[in-house]
DNA sequence: TAACAAAGTTAGCATATACTAACAAATATA
DNA sequence: TATATTTGTTAGTATATGCTAACTTTGTTA
């Protein structure tokens, strides 16, 4: 059995090395960038990272990158299984709004029973998306695939529909709402901007500016 | 902010002085009966102890008696009321068993957030008594009385309905779902047997033989 | 009441998880 | 390539929570 700490490393690392929502192939985390991720010191990691090779949950050599093994990433998905799932509940069946459950669903990701959540899963009709649009692992620790692209990389012209969104900040959250940006909106590309990479797009008939930033943090199909 | 421990040291005092249930007026919790009820060794719940009443959630005098401040009630009060509501969550949603739901909701009784907890208690429609017919505190803390009896206390050819039950342990529920007994069952109570302080009892048409132990953790109205 | 038992306390230690400060290796840049 | 910057490691320390062993106080009983 692990920790909450040790459970919240694990899935820093799936996130980190970009597995969590099988998009590219990043492998390899820095100690210093999951400190920073994790909001710690690099030697606090470190000193974690003794245990978690002891638990054989990750590769690890002196000045190396840091990578899971198998059973560590099977262990992450399940975490981020979890977390999803009670994403999903809390804005389906509690009323939360999408930018309020990340913080609760922190919490709600540690707690240990498989009976819980596999019944959760039933009692939400076995959903294979969050309220973010990011993919629910099965109870196999599969994830189901899809094509999506940053909605930046698209051609002037393009129309698409909004799928998922890769910051799940309130800030950025709330944002996308005074643009009535949900998942599922179709959103129109107009305009390229190049000298600041912004552009300039059609929301339900009404024109904006999305800067790259936002454009970015967009994923469409 | 409480640490998941201390919770559940403030949640066992409140247990052990009897305050969860409205019932008797026993005050006073000893540092060994604490310890052997949390499992855990005396020095360590004295160590605690130093922390609770800096943090004024607990009198306690060198070799006296503990009881909780009025603060520290409050909070046991939601932690209980979270438990409690979790437990009836997991029954009528999530159709988990009566025995089942303790271990689990001792998990979930410690996520922060008020607005889960409220939310949660509307989704449940404001249930007043959960799965053991254990009263839930409402958001104020306030537990609604009812008139309650050790079913050991009853004279004989009395007829009662079962309210509540106070040992959840998955034996005792065990046993008593092959006796038919659940909240709500009606029982007569056919003959006391002065010798062991057990009792002849008819449940649904069929008589039996309850020990002193059982009728007295069997709660009636 | 003296002596024993039970209950409570203290001191010293262990583990998980964090920190800071100092040091070492790897990488980038002049 | 030499140096500077970034990245990673080690040593020593702190806090929360537990332990054992030894001690003190309180309560019980011969």
């Amino acid at each position: 059995m692990l920790t909450l700490v040790e459970e919240n490393y694990i899935k820093a690392l799936l996130h980190l090395s970009s597995k969590d929502r099988a998009m590219t192939q990043k492998e390899g985390v820095g100690t210093n960038e999951l400190a920073s991720f994790l909001d710690v010191k690099p030697s606090t990691v470190n000193e974690m990272l003794k245990r978690l090779k002891e638990k054989k949950l990750v590769y690890h050599e002196k000045y190396k990158k840091i990578t899971l093994t198998d059973h560590g990433e099977a262990i992450g998905l399940t975490i981020i299984r979890k977390h999803r799932l009670w994403e999903t509940f809390l804005c389906t069946k509690l009323e939360f709004e999408w930018d309020e459950v990340h913080d609760v669903a922190e919490q709600l990701e540690h707690v240990q029973s498989k009976k819980l959540i596999e019944k959760i899963d039933k009692f939400l009709g076995y959903p294979k998306y969050d309220p973010h649009g990011d993919p629910i692992p099965d109870h196999k620790g599969i994830l189901p695939r899809r094509e999506t692209k940053k909605l930046s990389l698209l051609p002037q012209g393009s129309i698409c529909t909004v799928l998922a969104v890769s910051d799940t900040s309130k800030e950025f959250l709330n944002y996308l709402e005074t643009l009535k940006i949900q998942i599922g909106t179709e959103i129109m590309l107009e305009e390229k901007i190049s000298y600041d990479n912004s552009m300039k797009v059609e929301i339900e008939g009404v024109l904006t500016v999305l800067s790259k930033k936002v454009s970015e943090n967009i994923l469409v199909g």
